[in-house]
DNA sequence: TCTCTCCATTGACTGACGTCAAGTATAGCA
DNA sequence: TGCTATACTTGACGTCAGTCAATGGAGAGA
């Protein structure tokens, strides 16, 4: 009997959101032990994407929003004249498509930028979840919040301050985000290429790549191409003239 | 008997949710006529604030959002070294305070432009009474993700468009959003001081009034102030790379 | 009606960043 | 291992919008 169980579900069966590593970043962290499995109910779990997949596109219809299990994607925008803005990157136990929430269609595309594990989460279905745990819909209020109030930051980030300002706070804000997920906050690789990084900023990369040479030659970080190093955190902190928005989520 | 009823009593009395003429623009709109007066029991209806009044400011305890009646308000954050970010403008029927929705304190400052008239929705009783209504918990999720999108959107247009593509995306805005309220979209008051437009939009005073007069000497508006007539939409729209934008609420 | 103050406009000058162009490293893949 | 495409870096130059400074106008209050 046990052996006639499809893989799929062994699959989805030992990934359970229970023993999710990521169990106190994501949703799991608004939901009692014992509530825990109406969560699992709903949730597909960790399918895989490589490199460049997109997971869903702007202007399709909704059906779910995601969670980040492993890897890391980007959010961008697209407009009529086809520019590109980047407006997000995700790590893991953050929730991607909360912009498009109980609209009809999706507001921006997401995209691997590695090979990465996403849960998914059908928006009718978690709609009503919510109803049912006050935690969690409070919990969905607090994310969604967040997310305006991140954007309200970059946009500050993009009409006051300097290249340098802004690349700094950038690799402040993922600096803080490796630290909450146990990982080294001076010492990383980074997930995306110079160009969203100049694209996320509102700079040309030939910019975002000559502050990087010149934090370099001022002894604040060492880059090989996507490795970095942060070696003088303060430093980097000075250049942000505003302190708090080492944000994320 | 009835004449004993203390006057702030009658006031809250008539102007119930109900007969407000933005209860298709407001949260009634995403009720049923038998469940408007559970949102009637816990709003605070119509207190005026005067122009320059502080509707809530930054980092104090939330309690409410907020609804425009009339007038309107300006939203800004304030970072560490004082620089300010106008973050958005709220006409009648537009909800003000999501981007504080579930969190300890609020995000941002909210300001009267002019003698304006606000609605108060205590966070917890509309947290709990979201549990109640499917309809009114979609509609929230759907306005604070539009809320986002219109972050991204901004954040696209700080980074990308020039400052005449900035201001003619601001007034087209505006323009619908006033047609949206059966008013003029073409001849209408800003509410706003230049100031407030630079500062949205991440440009110089100075910039702003020479593109408005640039706009005037191409005779695509005329504006004396705060009056603005849009004399040619086309042309404003042909300025405007992008022409999705005109989003608001 | 007259100030006073705040807001808006205009001009001259400057600088940070974008653009263009060329060259170099890196990664994916046969 | 080598090849190709892509990503990254560096330099020279131009420009859009910011800054500084001065003036003009309109509304608030006596």
């Amino acid at each position: 009997m046990a052996q006639a169980i499809q893989l799929h579900q062994v699959t989805s069966l030992k990934a359970s959101c229970n023993q999710c590593s990521l169990s106190n970043l994501c949703l799991p962290l608004a939901i009692e032990e014992n509530d825990l499995d109406r969560l699992e109910d709903i949730v597909q779990q960790g399918r895989i994407y490589n490199r460049g997949e997109h997971i869903f596109d702007q202007s399709t219809q909704v059906r779910s929003c995601f969670a980040v299990k492993s890897g890391s994607i980007k959010t961008s925008i697209i407009s009529e004249n086809g520019e590109e803005q980047v407006t997000g990157f995700f790590m893991p136990g953050e929730l991607v498509g909360l912009d498009s929430m109980s609209s009809e269609n999706y507001a921006c595309t997401a995209k691997a930028l590695e090979r990465t594990s996403i849960c998914e989460f059908p928006v009718n279905k978690l709609e009503e979840l919510t109803l049912k745990l006050p935690e969690l819909q409070h919990h969905m209020y607090h994310l969604m919040s967040q997310e305006i109030q991140n954007s309200h930051q970059l946009a500050m980030l993009l009409s006051k301050n300097t290249a340098e300002e802004r690349i700094a706070a950038l690799l402040l804000s993922l600096s803080s985000r490796f630290r909450r997920r146990k990982m080294s906050p001076t010492n990383f690789s980074l997930p995306m290429a110079r160009n969203d990084i100049a694209n996320f900023l509102g700079l040309a990369v030939e910019t975002v790549s000559r502050v990087f040479t010149r934090f370099q030659n001022q002894g604040i970080i060492r880059a090989r191409g996507r490795e970095v190093e942060l070696l003088d955190v303060e430093a980097l902190q000075m250049v942000t003239r505003d302190f708090a928005r080492q944000g994320g989520q």
